[in-house]
DNA sequence: TATATTTTTTAGGTTTGCCTAAACTTTATT
DNA sequence: AATAAAGTTTAGGCAAACCTAAAAAATATA
């Protein structure tokens, strides 16, 4: 499977959870930052090699080859974050760069040596299930800190956005993995929140409240 | 620089040692097993961007720039082969292909913090230095076990051969770095020596013997 | 030295993955 | 329902990195 094959399913993976009835050629090649014309392309390559259902005009989705294969790079791209955040210091809006090609890496071995090393672990940096080596993954009640109430109280699991941007934001604000999200109130206007984080408070945009996943 | 491009640097590097006056495309293009033809055309795609110096017909040398780029590559493949070895218990042999890979991930900070991570480590497995960050390596005084008298001792500091069945073999004779080896005696009509490793007597033929490195 | 052999380069072709522009479908609007 | 807008596919190109076959240069041999 080349470089650019596994790019695609590892997309239309990500993107399909949000898309039940079928990724549209529009929305794949804008998160891949490509042209229609190419999403098209690929995704006939896709269907002819057996890892996806595509009907033109009707969007594609994988089929169970395909999950499974995704499930895979999924899988090397976690523990790569794993490695870098763990071992390496990686602070949280580095990682995603680096594990974006060290999980193209061919070896089973390697991932196999990798996990172990790292004793098995079950969540990545972001909070995201690392599934199994046979591609099982386990099923998370995630909420977004958007959908609380005030008086709600949730502990950070993860982010939607990983944009180096964003990362930055929550690690100057002191935000990360585990950090224990209090919802104070919330502004009808701009739909912003103030939520009490360890012992002080601030304010969350809808943007940001948006991308913040937590679980209760 | 593509991955391509930086394995033909990579590869006149290694091949410019045993080649002084330009290592021809016939060579270059062997020891990458490619066609002569696509040699000759990354040859001159180097020497336009100033990293060989190239005459046609004269083979090829890497010129300053083209060396310190080389130098950058060879000191990611060393680190990569020393984490393998020493954090994820890969095999002599098996480390090679995978280094190989991991050699083009982009990330000077992933090196620099693996570099760290592994405590600044100065040869790599197979008993090579490791570049530093400037390109600056120690040079050794390796002899061939075939160059050594009945007598003489030296600790085993790397290999020529990399094949795996000849990796395989060292693991089985339990050959490894820093292994010292003692010559007992040389046979002069198959060019085989006796040799002592730490408590018991063995025989390596002339192929063996000219592929093992040692500092006495 | 002339010829044969080997090595190297050139010319032209292939595949992968991307692109633009034009044609075609589907969906939305009036 | 007809038309406009948006989304998708097709057609034709391009660059990288490989290839084969033929031409050209260097080297070896008679």
């Amino acid at each position: 499977m080349t470089l650019s094959e596994e790019n695609y399913l590892k997309s239309i993976y990500s993107l399909q959870r949000e898309h039940r009835k079928g990724v549209s050629t529009n929305v794949l090649s804008k998160y891949l930052d490509a042209k229609p014309a190419s999403a098209t392309e690929m995704i006939k390559k896709l269907d002819e090699k057996g890892l996806v259902r595509y009907q033109p005009y009707q969007g594609v989705l994988l089929n169970e080859s395909g999950e499974i294969s995704a499930l895979k790079i999924v899988r090397k791209h976690r523990l790569w974050e794993t490695f870098l955040a763990q071992k390496l210091d990686f602070s949280w809006d580095e990682i995603h760069d680096v594990a974006e090609q060290l999980e193209h890496i061919k070896s089973d071995k390697l991932i196999q040596q990798l996990d172990k090393f790292l004793g098995y672990p079950k969540y990545d940096p972001h909070g995201d299930p690392i599934p199994d080596e046979n591609g099982h993954v386990i099923k998370m009640e995630k909420k977004r800190v958007s959908q609380l109430q005030p008086g709600d109280t949730g502990s950070c699991i993860g982010v939607n956005d990983t944009s180096s941007s964003f990362l930055q934001f929550l690690d100057q604000q002191n935000i990360r993995l585990g950090s224990v999200i209090q919802i104070v109130n919330f502004q009808d206007f701009d739909k912003s929140m103030t939520v009490r984080i360890e012992d002080r408070e601030l304010i969350l945009s809808q943007i940001a409240t948006e991308n913040i996943y937590v679980r209760i």
